[in-house]
DNA sequence: GCCAACGTTGGC
DNA sequence: GCCAACGTTGGC
């Protein structure tokens, strides 16, 4: 099993969204970056566990749990004129661009701030605190999934 | 709203 | 294949 990060702006899709949804489940569409998608249509599993980040917002930080309920498989969003996620060079055969189904496992009592993910030594190299960092999906290691959880 | 950093596009 | 122009991300 494998720990990821994943990026989202709280106005758009937050936790508070993923808690309201049916099943609490959401497929994970939109991502329009190829690094991005290898890591969903290539690497992750059903049961890896994937903080949820909060991005672009007046507290960015980790703000909960989910964990992956449907493994890579073509994001139709791409093919369909109507989405705002459209892109006209996807198409059946091709897709192009994937998604990965999302199930909410718990919101932590705090959100655990990108500010404050910064001043621990034990996080120094965690992708997502990489200097010009703009990647919505990046892996985590196990050693920073415990170390993060038990700041929760 | 600003702007640095980055990814993508497309002319050559 | 190079690289300038452009669009997007995301912290501040």
């Amino acid at each position: 099993m494998q720990y990821w990060l994943m990026k989202s702006e709280p106005d758009v899709f937050g936790i508070d969204d993923l808690m309201a949804r049916p099943k609490q489940t959401e497929p994970w569409d939109g991502v329009r970056n190829y690094q991005a998608r290898n890591m969903m249509r290539d690497q992750m599993q059903v049961g890896d566990q994937v903080f949820f980040y909060h991005s672009n917002c007046a507290e960015p930080g980790i703000v909960g749990i989910m964990q992956v309920a449907k493994a890579g498989y073509p994001d139709v969003t791409a093919q369909d004129p109507d989405s705002k996620y459209h892109d006209p060079k996807a198409t059946a055969d091709n897709p192009r661009w994937y998604r990965v189904d999302v199930k909410f496992v718990r919101k932590f009592p705090r959100t655990i701030t990108l500010n404050e993910l910064k001043q621990h030594a034990q996080l120094d190299g965690m992708a997502v605190l990489a200097r010009g960092n703009r990647l919505s999906i990046t892996p985590v290691s196990k050693a920073q999934w415990d170390f993060i959880l038990a700041l929760a």
